[in-house]
RNA sequence: GGGGGUGUAGCUCAGUCGGUAGAGCAGCGGCCUUUUAAGCCGUUGGUCGUGGGUUCGAGUCCCACCGCCCUCACCA
C-alpha cells in the first residue's frame, strides 16, 4: 500500500539516507552505562569541570548558531543542556548538523558550564539513537489539543513534563498502597476478570465469548464475591488491585475500565475499615504535603485527622432540611429537585435526594455511615437495627472516593438479598450466583471490606480534574484524525 | 440520549459585516563557536472536520453527520 507522507516526514526521510551515508544508524543499538540528566546535572561541581558523563535522551530544544550547536536533551527525571563544537567533534560533526527536534541520542562529555552559568555537557562524542521522522509538537506550548494528548499520549508524555509527573506519581501512589497493607498483613491476590455471572455489584457488564467453551463471559464489575470466597477459604487479610469494567457512561469521574483496590478483613467490620481507609489516606498526604492540605480543583482540602464521621440520617437531616423517614416531605423535596419519584420506592426517592443533595457538600473527607439496608444487599444490618446496614461511603470534593461494609456471612439472608435484587433486572443479568451462597453456607468469619477506586484518589493527590489526566490511554472512539 | 461549546498549516492560535487564507513556532536556504522559546535575512507549506444547501461569492449563514470538551440524564 502506497503510503502518503507530509512534507516534514519526506524532508525527515531524506535525513536518513544522508545519515547513513555518514556511517550513522539512525535507529542504533543499546547505550549502555548511562546515568539519568538530573543525575548527572546534579552531578555537576565548579572544582572539577573535567568530570566525563554519559547520558541520554530527546532533543526538545535545538539551537544551532554555526559551529556550535546547543541541545536541550530531556529524558523522564528532566532537562540538560549539551554542546557540540564542531572542534570537538571531527567526522561526527556533519551527523551532528543532522540533528533534528525529536531525536533521541546518547551522548559523552565534559560536564561544565557555560559562560552565562548553565550546566551543560561539552560533548565529546555521542550516537544518533533513534531519528524521529515526524516532529515534535511546538517547543513553547507543547501539545495542547485534549483529544491529541489522550490519542496520542505517547506525545504527551515526552511534550508535557506534567503528563509525565502525574503518572510516576500515580505509579509511586499504587506502590505506597501495596506496600501500606502488605506491611499490616495484607496478601495481594487476584481473582477472576472474566466472570460467568459479574456479580459483587449493579453496573451493566461488558460481555465477551470464550469460543472453545462456546461461552459468553462477563467483564467483572467487582471482585467482592470471589475475594468473599477466600475468606471463607481462610485466607485473613487480602487485597486486589486491578480493573474493573462497567458498561456505562463516560464522565471526567468514570471510564468503562477503572483501577479498584479491594481489602477484605476476617474478624474485623466497618469501623476497623474506616480507620484503615482514613489511615491510608493519611500516609498517602503525607508523602507529598507537609501541612496535610492539598488543593483539588481550586480548594483546599484539609485531611488532618481526625475526619468527620456522620450518620447518613445526620447528614440527610442537616442538608435536605427534613429528616429521611418524613417521606411525604421528601418527596415533596424530591419533586423540587426535578427527580421523577412517583414510581420509585421510598428507600430510592430518599437516596436520590441524598445523592443530589448531600454529597457535593462534602468537601473535605467525610465518612457517611449507617445507610439504609434496602440499598446494600452485601452488606450485615445493625444490631438491633435491620433498617440500618453497617456501610460507610467516604466522600472528599463531592466525590465518593471509598465504600466499605461489614460484610454479610448469614446465607440465608444473602439468597433472600440476592433474590430481592433479580427482580426488576434485565434477563441477561439476572443470574443468582448460588455459587457464592453455598460458600457462605461452609462459613465465613465475621468481615470487614472495602473498596476504593485507584483513579479518583490519584485524581485528589495530584490535583487532576479528569479520571482522563490519571489513565494513560482513556476509552476513545475510534478517530480519524490518527 | 438532552443542552452548551469546539474543530482553520506539523504544533499553538487569529480570521471583523459573507468579498483573494493569516501570525508565531516548526521546516527549507543563507549568516553566525557560549545560545537559553537564540538572533538576523529570505522562503515553502491549507480538502478551513465531512457532506449538502442559500448566495454572483461561504472559514464566516442554514441543515445533516463525525470527533472531542463541559454539563445534565444514566450510574449500589
Amino acid at each position: 500500500m502506497e503510503e502518503k507522507y507530509n512534507e516534514y516526514e519526506q524532508i525527515r526521510r531524506e535525513k536518513l539516507a544522508k545519515l547513513r551515508e555518514l556511517g550513522a544508524d539512525p535507529f542504533g543499538q543499546r547505550f549502555d552505562n548511562t546515568e539519568s540528566l538530573s543525575v548527572i546535572k546534579s552531578r555537576y561541581n565548579p572544582e572539577n569541570e573535567e568530570q566525563t558523563v554519559r547520558g541520554a535522551g530527546r532533543i526538545v530544544l535545538h539551537r544551532d548558531i554555526g559551529k556550535l550547536i546547543f541541545i536541550t536533551l530531556r529524558d523522564w527525571t528532566g532537562n540538560l543542556q549539551i554542546g557540540l563544537s564542531k572542534q570537538w567533534l571531527g567526522d561526527q560533526w556533519e551527523v551532528a548538523k543532522l540533528l533534528d527536534l525529536g531525536d533521541i541520542v546518547g551522548m559523552e562529555g565534559k560536564l561544565g558550564r557555560t559562560k552565562t552559568g548553565e550546566i551543560t555537557v561539552w560533548v565529546t562524542s555521542f550516537k544518533l539513537l533513534c531519528k524521529a521522522t515526524l516532529p515534535p509538537p511546538e517547543k513553547w506550548h507543547g501539545l495542547q489539543d485534549v483529544e491529541l494528548r489522550y490519542r496520542q499520549r505517547y506525545v504527551d508524555l515526552f511534550t508535557n513534563p506534567e503528563v509525565m509527573a502525574t503518572f510516576r506519581d500515580r505509579s509511586a501512589i499504587v506502590q505506597s498502597i501495596r506496600e501500606f497493607l502488605t506491611r499490616r498483613g495484607f496478601q495481594e491476590v487476584e481473582t477472576p476478570m472474566m466472570q460467568s455471572i459479574a456479580g459483587g455489584a449493579a453496573a451493566k457488564p461488558f460481555i465477551t465469548h470464550h469460543n472453545t467453551l462456546d461461552m459468553d463471559l462477563y467483564l467483572r464489575i467487582a471482585p467482592e464475591l470471589y475475594l468473599k470466597r477466600l475468606l471463607v477459604g481462610g485466607m485473613e487479610k487480602v487485597f486486589e488491585v486491578n480493573r474493573n469494567f462497567r458498561n456505562e457512561g463516560i464522565s471526567t469521574r468514570h471510564n468503562p475500565e477503572f483501577t479498584m483496590c479491594e481489602v477484605y478483613q476476617a474478624y474485623a467490620d466497618y469501623r476497623v475499615m474506616m480507620d484503615l481507609m482514613e489511615e491510608l489516606v493519611c500516609t498517602l498526604v503525607q508523602q507529598r504535603s507537609q501541612d496535610m492540605k492539598l488543593e483539588f480543583n481550586g480548594k483546599t482540602i484539609e485531611y488532618r485527622q481526625p475526619w468527620a464521621r456522620k450518620t447518613y440520617a445526620e447528614l440527610f437531616a442537616e442538608h435536605v432540611g427534613c429528616p429521611m423517614e418524613q417521606i411525604g416531605e421528601v418527596r415533596q423535596k424530591a419533586r423540587q429537585l426535578g427527580i421523577g419519584e412517583a414510581t420509585k420506592d421510598d428507600s430510592v426517592v430518599v437516596n436520590e435526594v441524598f445523592e443530589s443533595c448531600v454529597e457535593e457538600k462534602l468537601i473535605h473527607p467525610t465518612f457517611v455511615l449507617d445507610y439504609p439496608a434496602i440499598l446494600c444487599p452485601l452488606t450485615k444490618r445493625k444490631t438491633g437495627n435491620p433498617a440500618i446496614a453497617e456501610r460507610f461511603e467516604l466522600f472528599v470534593s463531592g466525590m465518593e472516593i471509598a465504600n466499605a461494609y461489614t460484610e454479610l456471612n448469614d446465607p440465608e439472608i444473602q439468597e433472600q438479598n440476592f433474590r430481592v435484587q433479580l427482580r426488576g433486572q434485565e434477563e441477561t443479568e439476572a443470574v443468582m450466583d448460588s455459587d457464592f451462597v453455598t460458600a457462605l453456607k461452609y462459613g465465613m468469619p465475621p468481615a470487614g471490606g472495602l473498596g476504593f477506586g485507584i483513579d479518583r484518589l490519584v485524581m485528589l493527590l495530584t490535583n487532576s480534574a479528569s479520571i482522563r489526566d490519571v489513565i494513560l490511554f482513556p476509552l476513545m472512539r475510534p478517530g480519524s484524525h490518527v
